[in-house]
RNA sequence: GCCUCUGUAGCUCAGUCGGUAGAGCAGAGGACUGAAAAUCCUCGUGUCAUUGGUUCGAUUCCGAUCGGAGGCA
């Protein structure tokens, strides 16, 4: 069987606030693992509170890898993070260690795991910025009529409002000739690269799940979130991936003077469970995902069996 | 105490010149290939405060009652 040659990996994955991180770390610590994260927003250095990084002293009680490589005026891709990624998985297991992949972001992760392996062609602020200008004078059916033409199945896929997927079609077109339909399919793998074990993290009720991004919120707020976000809100127009981070945006219009404290806060606690939600749309039509109660009593076990199959 | 306004979906409110009602937000579900913590799609029956009256028919008009806001004293 293939499989048993492949690289193994642990996968802890699951909405926020879920508790990946002390999973992960436990694992890292009882079965001589190494974390790689999988989180957009925790690459950038200095967003710390507001992504819920793992603090100083967690990362001393494992090794983690993945956070705290860019600079928040950097731009990073799925691209950017599959080759750092896969670069990791391979020195983790030439030092005999299991690659621990931790982490929210269910692009990276799928893609990850998926073995999807994209052009070598860097994205162009330029023409992204150019075709955004286009499609605000041409309106967005324009744009959207212009996907039909070239490549029927994309369009097809495509919601016509869902501008930002509208135009990142036809970049990829004007930038290299091959429409987003040939791009998928040469993208994918023939065979999945790992042998995974996905544990998927959730709380039983929606309720407990909600109740808990409340008080994470809380104590975020506590430990200063504030002036991460004042600082985000002064570089708002560089720091472009930052700017748009759930836990910082949400203080703007408090900076602005438009929105009490209070009233950002909730809006904030908001928008985190909108996130969550959307991340277990995406968690939950994965397939072969170990799902369990918050604090995985059975992790153990089933990394056990994992390792030793 | 008197006067005016107000009571419609979990919240904010629209509306029905009388034929039992609809938006935004919330909530639920979904999509997702280079910004993904982004972006986008689908889903709205609720004693229209209560209670009498007028009417073929009232959430809509009239009265009373009970909430809420403001004004005058």
């Amino acid at each position: 069987m293939a499989a048993g040659n492949k690289q193994k990996l642990i996968v802890v994955l699951g909405p926020t606030a879920t508790g990946k991180t002390d999973l992960a770390i436990h694992l890292a610590r009882r079965f001589g693992g190494e974390i790689i994260s999988a989180d957009s927003m925790q690459i950038y250095r200095g967003l710390d509170i507001g992504t819920a990084k793992a603090t100083v002293q967690e990362q001393q009680a494992a090794p983690h890898h993945l956070i705290d490589i860019c600079d928040p005026q950097q731009r990073f891709s799925v691209a950017d993070y599959l080759t750092l990624a896969r670069e990791k998985i391979t020195e983790i297991a030439g030092r005999g260690a299991v690659p621990i992949i931790a982490g929210g972001t269910g692009l990276y992760i799928s893609s990850l795991i998926e073995g999807i392996r994209f052009l070598d062609e860097p994205a162009d602020d330029g023409l992204r910025a150019r075709l955004a200008q286009q499609a605000r004078e041409l309106g967005g059916e324009e744009m959207y009529r212009r996907l039909e033409a070239l490549d029927p199945q994309a369009a097809a896929a495509i919601h016509p409002h869902n501008e930002k997927r509208v135009l990142r079609a036809l970049e990829l077109y004007e930038k290299t000739g091959r429409t987003i339909t040939s791009q998928r399919e040469q993208s994918r793998a023939q065979e999945a690269p790992y042998n995974p074990l996905l544990l998927g993290l959730n709380f039983e009720s929606r309720e407990q799940l909600y109740q808990r991004i409340g008080l994470r919120i809380d104590r975020m707020v506590e430990q200063g979130v504030l002036e991460e976000a004042r600082r985000v809100y002064e570089n708002r127009d560089g720091w472009i991936t930052a700017a748009q981070a759930i836990g910082y945006k949400e203080f703007f219009p408090y900076f602005e003077g438009t929105a009490t404290l209070e009233a950002c806060v909730d809006k904030l606690k908001q928008a985190t469970r909108n996130y969550a939600k959307r991340q277990l749309t995406w968690f939950r039509r994965m397939e072969r995902v170990n799902w369990c109660d918050a604090l995985c009593p059975d992790a153990d076990e089933l990394v056990v069996r994992f390792l030793g199959e």
